[in-house]
DNA sequence: ATGCCAGGTAACACCTGA
């Protein structure tokens, strides 16, 4: 086992039409565990073979054409449970979680975008929101190594988006997105990226259009949450952009958190 | 502010995204 594992969260865009971006990104950021949003793909048609070859396991949770989920691990992935729980009915590929290097417990979510305001979309995120904060509560009643990475879909601040005003009416940006994510905080998780860097208007997505990379209009959606027992373990965080600069890019780019195992 | 971009599905247009 090694002394310390790299864990990235990345919504891809399109498994398919992202591998060799992905391919080339596990080369050259060689992380030890990678959660994976928006596949927009059913489990069969995963590139798994390819994924595999550049040495990793898999675990999927996929769905046709919107969401999917997945995990990958150079270590072993255990115990893999796929769906949020808390709704039966929920059928869209937005959680999975597994065991990673025989001691974490890892999560990749999709949240719900919620737009537009008003809709059933919107009840839809916060409902989604209090489910997840309900799992992440009764996970932590034990005290097993955890980490929830993925797409939040929640602008935590005004300091976290390039122009707060464009986003007054934004499902990303409401005081309902905004008070479950503290809520989530608050339940004694440590933000990685946060916890090594504090300035202001560091983004994780960009839009396709408008200019937004080149402008440096971005969001900061993209989190790794840690429970408390693996935050002190914690030894660095960042934002990749290079993958966001590269042709066919995803409108994301990598976060990632590095930590000591042993 | 939106759907100017991007991806998917299906089918030569429409849905979703954040």
């Amino acid at each position: 086992m090694p002394n310390s594992i790299k864990i990235t969260t990345w919504n891809i865009n399109s498994v398919k039409v992202r591998l060799p971006n992905i391919l080339l990104w596990l080369k050259e950021a060689a992380p030890d565990v990678v959660l994976l949003q928006e596949l927009k793909c059913v489990d069969e048609k995963f590139p798994r073979m390819e994924i595999e070859d550049a040495g990793y396991n898999i675990e999927i949770h996929g769905q046709k054409t919107y969401n999917g989920v997945a995990i990958l691990s150079k270590s072993p992935i255990e115990d893999v449970k796929r769906g949020l729980p808390g709704d039966t009915d929920d059928e869209q590929a937005r959680y999975i979680e597994g065991t990673v290097f025989g001691k974490l417990r890892v999560a990749s979510l999709y949240l719900p975008n919620g737009n537009p305001m008003g809709s059933d979309k919107f009840k839809y995120k916060l409902a989604w929101m209090d489910r997840l904060k309900a799992h992440m509560a009764s996970s932590l009643m034990d005290d097993e190594l955890r980490l929830w990475g993925g797409d939040y879909n929640v602008i935590p601040t005004d300091s976290d988006v390039y122009n707060p005003a464009a986003f007054t009416n934004d499902a990303l940006t409401q005081p309902e997105s905004r008070a479950r994510f503290r809520a989530m905080i608050h339940l004694g998780l440590t933000d990685a990226f946060r916890a090594f860097n504090t300035l202001p208007h560091q983004y994780s997505y960009w839009d396709y259009q408008a200019g937004a990379w080149a402008k440096d209009n971005g969001l900061l959606i993209d989190f790794l949450l840690l429970s408390p027992l693996i935050a002190d373990k914690l030894c660095s965080a960042g934002i990749d952009k290079n993958p966001r600069g590269r042709e066919k890019p995803s409108d994301h780019t990598p976060v990632w958190c590095e930590i000591e195992l042993n």
